[in-house]
DNA sequence: TTGAATGGTTCATTTTTTGAAGTATATGGC
DNA sequence: GCCATATACTTCAAAAAATGAACCATTCAA
């Protein structure tokens, strides 16, 4: 029978990561059960995360890893429900940009600061560790920003 | 038009949060391009990492938020390819442990010392940074994993 | 100007997830 | 021990979500 793997001398190691992917899927899970007047899926939710500015629908693609013909019907039911709208980019005129409507801007603004209350919970981290874990996550966050979003899926 | 909104003024505010959704999704990004002789799908590689040592169904289900139908249908398939098998928990007889195959194994293996590496391109942190990141993801993991692992959807 | 590339849309197909009903084992009260 | 109820997993049909190919409009570069 099989014996449970050894850890590799690897300076950042899997059950490191394990701690990432846990949180991810906590807060997921956490997530779910914040009470919004309209009902969105997981990724809908991300979506209006996201939209904290008018952003390109190829961006939010990428950024959600989801195909273009995806954030189309996401986009399509966002609409509908009267969360954001669509403009053209004056930069692009074949791209759309997407912007929440004030409705969107307060979902948006309760989801932040709930996840941000769920992560302190679900964390159970001191004010100092807090910190420190907010200053890289910023330091990775630019990073990604930086050299590159997600490919996303390939067609 | 809608501005940005501003921050909230909450110590772990939202875009340390965003760094955090962007790391896990270009770390998904970039393991589908991790070549394996066996294509699984993004929830049945999970499931490999989450195999270092036998576990039952029940908790995986929980773990990877997903229901036990749906971790019957991965199981089915890993077992298929050559990658795990089942036995029964001695402790509970309903109960079935999956455990990984020498070949699961050795794909784990695999997987989990190239997630390692690609986390420490994507982060771009230095070798201090990836200490107290680690240290910090690993007191988050515990403390996940003592005070609740995600409910999972609930039938 | 024109041909190739890009940004988004449409829609039929495929993949994945869901959830209700079922089997087998466990657990707690009597 | 016996029964009722709860738990662990399975099955399978239905629902939801993602995919990808064909398409339109605009941009970019030769």
């Amino acid at each position: 029978m099989p014996t449970p793997d050894t850890p590799t001398k690897s300076v950042f190691d899997i059950h490191a990561l394990e701690g990432i992917y846990l949180l991810y899927w906590k807060m997921e899970d956490c997530t779910e059960a914040i009470d919004i007047p309209i009902p969105l899926s997981k990724k809908e939710r991300h979506m209006l995360v996201c939209l904290d500015q008018p952003r390109r629908m190829g961006d939010l693609a990428r950024e959600l890893l989801a195909l273009p013909s995806t954030v189309t019907a996401m986009a399509d039911t966002l609409e509908a429900k009267g969360l954001l709208f669509r403009e053209r980019d004056p930069n692009d005129r074949r791209a759309w940009l997407l912007s929440l409507t004030e409705q969107g801007h307060d979902m948006r603004k309760v989801m932040a600061s709930k996840a941000s209350d769920l992560f302190r919970d679900i964390s159970g981290l001191s004010d100092d560790e807090l910190d420190q874990f907010a200053k890289i996550a910023l330091k990775i966050r630019s990073r990604i920003m930086e050299t590159g979003m997600p490919k996303g899926p390939q067609t």
